[in-house]
DNA sequence: CTTAAATACTTTTTT
DNA sequence: AGTATTTAAG
């Protein structure tokens, strides 16, 4: 009960109250998740809820095990493992996992990503004999998806139309939705659509969950969309036991079919609700709060409230011209290594936002010339690689059968004589038999392809029912390993002998590594809670925040997190906000959101960075103008640097910079002073110029040049 | 059917 | 600029 202490009067209302519907607004920094997990410890300890009775929801699996383990230490005696906290899409897998079978699918669905849903549509638009080119297929898949977060269905979408584009768009999206069920597959978005219809149809069910659900939980209500809130009103409706919260400020994922409305509207849509606010910033100075307040309240569609703090006001936020990206990012270096000595601080104590991704590449140059420890979140992600998409579409056809897409994938990798030809052949025949194309490999004699074709098909088959049969039998790692001789990987990578298939190789074999330790760490779980967990973990819940060095990430990645330093690189019209913003009122206003919201994660200092031309698409060079999001914050909050002489040269910083005699060779265990122990996986070049690859712990891979990487060998 | 060369596409953010 | 997909040659 005394933990109830460390909360200010409007915090402990919010953790108190209970008995209706509860809206808490929480201004950025104003201890929210505090106010969660004490709510959550108030409901199990004093209210004597059983803990497998709540359900949070958090916006990560990060967030989700955060909370867990603060609840934990909040109060004893209770099994805390048993509240149901995760993301949307993980509880609504795990509810699917379940339940899907009263919708005809198998319990052992796949969970497509964006790229595997696109080539499903490009799939449905070939077999429609339509026009590729006027029917772009990633474009129609994204037009699909925003459907899909509107809950419009294809027969709905053919009504509310009568342009013969649309027309068949709806087609599209017909057949897209019917091949997936027949592959026995799930998007994103049929992650929170199937538990609807679940409930729709099956009424039981979702009384089941009601009473399985007695108080619900909702964190960054701000960016939940149609699907979510209609997930937590129907599991609500009964008992109205619900506590949501957010900052309609930091709604920031509109394009993805979030609704800010949602926390706008909550009075509305739960009657007789309580509103809280969480006024009081304990996070930034008072200086980067109200200059993040002074842009953001320009925004018209907002709830009016203003966030204040007992803070000092801190340093000014530092406004940076500079030339061009290159100078930019020197400048920012500079001003980091100021920052860091000044204050004794750490590499990690730094983070550096931008608006995209590929403003990273630069950055990361220049940190690793220097010598600075650095973590990306995001941009090209390990997952995402081809091969090793091409290893889990093994994994999951094997879990699978029916998964067309992952049987496309792979029945011809590594090359086994089946071309283009034969392949169409066999999905053909499958569409014609109505049977899922794997299945079709049992009646080759049916099927016109030659006999090499046939031969080796029915080697694939065997392989892949084996591994079937064997996957509740061993562990993960075993029918990997097992999986990897059988199709002989090593030997189709390295027989290349190319750096590029010797990159690959290391991938492969680091992917080997994070499901050893992901045997070791869960013995008891199956292949299908693997290829749940790489389907559904994002790039912040594979953040390893446990190192020394400098964070990069977009803004949208920021949300939820602080740092004592923020930098924002290219602050500039076009790019921050972006151009297609511009004309739109309620684009720019989410563009003014996100620049509130990375203002906001700052806790000491925040630095503006902008450039007067930077490279455009391929090679032209744009000059550009400093964002208007700038011109919006009050002079009185800014410190425009002092336009010195124009350094543009790479700095010669050679601090770090060590003649190592030593080299290393793939295996090496090696020391590195940053990130720990490591496995040397490659090392190209010689000497000290060459570029070592290191695996750490935490799946962690990292490309140093050797003679500044300061590696010790153990 | 496979490999190499040519062409297309990307850079807005992500579960 | 770099990768992915498509096309042409073998």
């Amino acid at each position: 009960m005394d933990y109830l202490k460390n909360l200010n009067e409007m915090q402990k209302i919010a953790v108190t109250s209970f008995g209706k519907p509860i809206l808490i607004f929480a201004g950025a920094g104003s201890g929210k998740t505090r106010v969660l997990t004490h709510k959550i410890a108030y409901l199990v300890d004093q209210m004597g809820m059983p803990p497998e009775n709540i359900l949070a929801v958090t916006f990560t699996n990060k967030a989700a095990k955060e909370m867990k383990n603060r609840v934990d230490s909040l109060i004893n005696g209770f099994d805390v493992s048993k509240i149901n906290i995760g993301t949307f899409h993980s509880i609504s897998a795990l509810f699917l996992r379940k339940n899907i079978y009263l919708l005809g699918y198998e319990p052992g669905f796949s969970i497509y990503d964006q790229d595997d849903s696109s080539k499903l549509v490009k799939n449905a638009i070939k077999s429609l004999d339509l026009d590729t080119k006027q029917y772009n297929f990633k474009n129609i898949s994204y037009l699909i998806s925003s459907l899909k977060n509107k809950m419009i269905y294809p027969n709905e979408y053919e009504k509310i139309t009568s342009e013969y584009r649309e027309i068949k768009i709806a087609k599209i999206y017909e057949k897209y939705q019917n091949d997936l069920k027949e592959s026995n597959a799930v998007d994103f978005d049929d992650l929170l659509l199937l538990p609807l219809e679940i409930f729709e149809k099956f009424p039981e069910k979702l009384l089941e969950y009601q009473k399985k659900y007695q108080y619900v939980l909702v964190d960054e209500y701000q960016d939940t969309n149609k699907p979510q809130f209609k997930f937590i009103s129907s599991i609500t409706e009964n008992h109205k036991e619900i506590c949501v919260v957010g900052d309609d400020d930091q709604s920031i994922y509109g394009w993805r079919g979030a609704d800010i409305q949602n926390i706008l509207d909550f009075e509305k849509s739960f009657l007789n609700a309580k509103i809280i606010k969480l006024e009081q910033n304990y996070r930034s100075t008072s200086n980067i709060l109200n200059a993040a307040h002074s842009v953001v309240s320009k925004n018209l569609n907002r709830a009016n409230k203003k966030i204040w703090t007992d803070n000092k006001k801190g340093e000014l936020i530092k406004i940076i011209e500079c030339v061009d990206e290159q100078n930019e990012s020197l400048k920012l270096l500079k001003n980091l290594k100021k920052i860091k000595d000044d204050n004794k601080s750490k590499f990690s104590d730094f983070s550096v936002l931008y608006r995209t991704n590929s403003q990273s590449r630069i950055l990361e140059d220049y940190l690793r010339r220097n010598a600075i420890p650095y973590v990306i979140v995001g941009g090209v992600k390990f997952y995402d690689r081809k091969e090793i998409k091409d290893v889990i579409a093994y994994l999951r056809l094997i879990v699978n059968n029916s998964d067309l897409i992952s049987f496309e994938r792979i029945v011809n990798f590594p090359v086994r004589g089946v071309g283009k030809t034969s392949v169409k052949k066999i999905i053909d025949y499958a569409n014609e038999k109505s049977i899922n194309v794997f299945d079709s490999l049992k009646n080759l004699g049916e099927i016109n392809i030659g006999q090499k074709q046939k031969k080796s098909l029915k080697i694939f088959r065997k392989l892949i029912e084996e591994a079937s049969d064997n996957s509740d039998k061993y562990d993960i790692l075993s029918i990997v390993k097992e999986l990897i001789k059988s199709i002989g990987l090593k030997e189709y990578y390295l027989d290349q002998g190319t750096d590029d298939s010797y990159d690959r190789w290391s991938n492969v074999n680091e992917l080997i590594n994070s499901i050893e330790d992901y045997t070791n760490k869960f013995p008891d779980l199956k292949l299908i809670d693997f290829l749940e967990e790489v389907s559904l973990l994002s790039d912040i819940d594979r953040w390893n925040d446990e190192s020394d060095a400098v964070t990069l990430m977009t803004l949208h990645s920021a949300k939820g997190l602080e740092f004592p330093y923020v930098f924002i690189a290219g602050v500039e019209e076009g790019l921050f906000p972006l151009y297609s913003s511009i004309d739109d009122v309620e684009q720019l206003e989410e563009e003014r959101r996100l620049f509130y919201v990375g203002v906001t994660r700052a806790e000491k200092q925040i630095l503006l960075f902008h450039s007067n031309s930077r490279r455009r698409f391929s090679g032209e060079r744009v000059p550009t103008i400093k964002s208007r999001f700038i011109n919006e914050i009050p002079d009185k909050y800014l410190d425009y640097e002092k336009r010195s002489f124009i350094e543009n040269k790479v700095p010669h910083l050679s601090y770090n910079e060590k003649n190592t005699s030593e080299t290393f060779i793939e295996g090496d265990r090696v020391l590195h002073k940053v990130f720990g122990r490591g496995r040397v996986l490659n090392v190209q070049g010689i000497g000290g110029e060459s570029k070592v690859t290191i695996s750490f712990s935490g799946n962690q891979i990292k490309k140093f040049i050797l003679k500044y990487a300061n590696l010790v060998r153990i």
